[in-house]
DNA sequence: GGCGATCGTGCTCATATGAGCAGACGAGCG
DNA sequence: CGCTCGTCTGCTCATATGAGCACGATCGCC
């Protein structure tokens, strides 16, 4: 398209979309045909030169949503808009809506729901409507109760989602990491922890989120590992943490032993799932998002626009 | 509107604007009649949900051009779009861009055009395409030759918007301001300047900028004010300068004797002009550019969308 | 509880738009 | 010089969309 094509194509845009202005009338205006006039806005849109965003905290980007679904394998994916995104938070909170909106859509409606805990998890507990759905029995699947600064929001977070889908919570009684096997294994062998995982198992379907592996880590803040103990980790090649397991770019345990006093879900248990959803969101988390992906430990994936890009510019 | 029609108008936009499904096809995904989805889209683009951007270097804002037209009483008004716009460098290139567009467009087409000097009147020469009209003459409308730091700006630009318009340019051989009101007088009666300012008067058509009332003024950088000059005008109440003479922000002369020592066409002279193009942008312009349309100095406005709304956000 | 006002709904019909096609035009080549 | 090929143009026709209308539900008011 030569210039003079191109600047016609500009003015029969303006025309049409901000004057709302028929093709016909347009082709009046510049002396074209309506027909002309309908090939130009075709070439602006084609050539990008015209630009519709749906600004709303709720829009999604199915585009990309298809492309995450087709390029990297997902069985569904969530991409919530970052347009007109002014911070961190409410990136935070459109995502947990999304997540939110998802849980209480999908269908078959999950009779026992695993799930694990978090920021990211408890806003999601809080954006759950009330009655999303009937029934639902939530169970942790990792640990994480007892040790923590802020105390409840584990336990919140799974009674909150369990009390507004008219279920009832289970939670898993155990330390997230133990500092000794043979502590993580006796505590695995008490009756109610191991009937625990065993429900966890059974789970119909997962959700969860990855942490990053830095120091912002709410493994960190609960006490779990300690600012050295992330610096090994990320020396050794992880990239986060999905349920308490830490994980380098190709989805790896990073570390056999530190694994092997966490409680939970392993991550093979998590890959063989028919449904597991993964929300994770934020410039931080790119990296985890994409060993994440990559290495098959969610079949749904809910994302922002921007890790969404990442997740299919690599 | 209740909040689960919002999110059905934005499930409904995303799948017509983003995967360009007919109505009817939304209508049969959400289970609604393609009338009901045809009012979701109609109520989401009422409401701002849905924006439409034309990203190019040369779109306009016709809705704004119009408002300002109606709103502030213009002739015409052309307002260059900022989206995409990253450095104060390509804001005043979209705007010189424009005002020769406009030059170019203009029709009939002037014999005699009267220009201002500075650095919006020498890109906008540089914008225009050679033999961008036949036989245009073109006249200095202030002095200013002699004096500039880079010298030849001022004749270049003249002398430029000339030569492409094929035509010949007339300057006006005298400095902006003087520092005695009888050297002034004196130039001023020469004949071939008294000439030069007859053939301004007779002009069909002016092209100017206004400079904002800071150090960074021509008149500054040229010598004809010094910096304190500046701060003093500004204490006077000065908003800016029009062909040289320093006007408030309801376009009168801030300083009498002042303007009565400065060389060219007074502004009276200008508001009575048929046509009058002032060509004003950037953000540091909002008050300049809001004193020279509420005091009727230009029948004409080239500018940014940010500025332009500012004169009708005002 | 009856009644009108108001709103939302799904229709009919007119209009706007896009797909596909036949002819015109011009560039490149034998 | 004439041919062919590809591109662009303006058409026909099918489809998508928007305006306007009549109906029924809902609500407030008496």
């Amino acid at each position: 398209m030569d210039e003079i094509d191109e600047l016609l194509s500009i003015r029969a845009a303006e025309l049409y979309y901000e004057e709302n202005k028929t093709q016909d009338e347009i082709g009046q205006a510049l002396r074209l045909t309506r027909w002309k006039v309908g090939r130009l806005l075709a070439q602006a849109k084609q050539r990008g030169f015209i630009r519709i965003e749906i600004l709303h905290p709720r829009a999604r980007r199915l585009p990309i949503e298809r492309r995450l679904r087709d390029e990297r394998g997902l069985a569904d994916a969530i991409v919530v808009s970052t347009a007109g995104v002014t911070s961190p938070e409410e990136l935070q909170a459109r995502t947990a809506q999304a997540a939110a909106d998802y849980l209480t859509a999908l269908r078959p409606v999950p009779r026992t729901l695993g799930v694990s805990w978090g920021r990211t998890l408890f806003e999601i507990s809080q954006h759950l409507r009330q009655g999303w759905a009937t029934g639902v029995n939530v169970v942790q699947i990792n640990g994480g109760v007892s040790l923590n600064r802020r105390p409840g929001t584990a336990a919140a977070t799974a009674v909150g989602i369990a009390q507004k889908g008219g279920g009832s919570a289970t939670l898993l009684p155990s330390p997230a990491i133990l500092e000794r096997l043979e502590t993580k294994e006796a505590i695995e062998s008490d009756r109610v922890v191991a009937g625990v995982i065993e429900l966890a198992r059974s789970a119909d379907a997962y959700l969860f989120s990855a942490g990053a592996a830095d120091h912002s880590s709410v493994h960190v803040e609960s006490g779990y590992l300690s600012a050295p103990d992330v610096d090994l980790l990320v020396q050794k090649g992880a990239v986060g943490d999905v349920v308490g397991r830490y994980i380098d770019s190709d989805g790896n345990i990073v570390d056999p032993a530190l694994d092997a006093r966490t409680v939970g879900l392993t991550l093979d248990e998590l890959r063989k799932a028919h449904l597991a959803i993964a929300v994770i969101s934020g410039p931080g988390k790119l990296a985890v998002a994409d060993a994440v992906v990559r290495s098959s430990l969610c079949s749904v994936l809910v994302t922002d626009e921007a890790t969404a890009l990442h997740l299919l510019g690599g």
